[in-house]
DNA sequence: GTGCTCCTTGGAGCGCGCTCTAAGTCAAGC
DNA sequence: GCTTGACTTAGAGCGCGCTCCAAGGAGCAC
């Protein structure tokens, strides 16, 4: 079945550049691989929903260091799916608490446009 | 008048590191804190209010290149206030957005959590 | 065979935002 | 006078997350 795609179509499907997969495969982000017979990397289904969750945790801030440390927990197994779980639970404390200093800080930012505006239609 | 506090005092008001402070100061984002007779920089108020919007732009996450522009426009008087709101305006729209995705990164947490819980309690 | 293109690797380089170092000045305390 | 400590400067260094380079290999077109 599938032999799964290019380094280039899977760049342009996680929106990575192939360099940053490459890397991210160096770091262990993204583990082994498939290479087809010119020992070039095709990527599977399971890969590109992988680098999505991946994309995803960057998105919200989480460090590499950390993400690293969640793929490693994943590729021990089942038997991890707890400390997974709480890695998760407590990035989403960060993010929260993100969004409401962001929300609060956008207070700030209007108070200031307002004053600007003020100045202006006077 | 008020001689302005020294430079360590500042840091402790404002949450930057002195080194910080110098920094800033090096690359036209406070410009010109006053010298006490011994050449050391003592910072008045208007200076601390002034870092204090600077932090909640640094927090905000507008990049130090833009900070250093909107500094700039300020330096240049009122004529640039205009610009200087359309700066405002532009990066509470980028701000929006980011909580915006964080907010539905959230979600995608949410999901993970739940996948797991729902392994856990079974 | 000669290009051309796309892939491979290890390792170097980069942009950002600090952060720190080295060497020196100055004022206060003993 | 000497030490201590906080300040000054120019400039080097660092951590992060990529991003790119050089050298080489495999496959296809001509």
């Amino acid at each position: 079945m599938s032999m799964g795609i290019t380094i280039q179509e899977a760049s342009r499907k996680s929106g990575l550049s192939a360099h940053t997969l490459r890397y991210y495969e160096r770091i262990g982000l993204i583990h082994e691989v498939d290479r087809g017979p010119n020992g070039h990397r095709t990527y599977a289904g399971a890969d590109l929903d992988w680098l999505d969750f991946l994309t995803k945790l960057r998105a919200t801030g989480m460090p590499i260091a950390d993400m690293c440390r969640y793929a490693e927990l994943r590729r021990q197994g089942p038997q991890t799916a707890a400390e997974r779980r709480r890695m998760l639970e407590a990035h989403r404390e960060r993010v929260r608490a993100r969004i409401a200093q962001l929300t609060g800080d956008l207070g700030v930012l209007d108070y200031k446009i307002d004053f600007y505006n003020a100045l202006e239609s006077r």
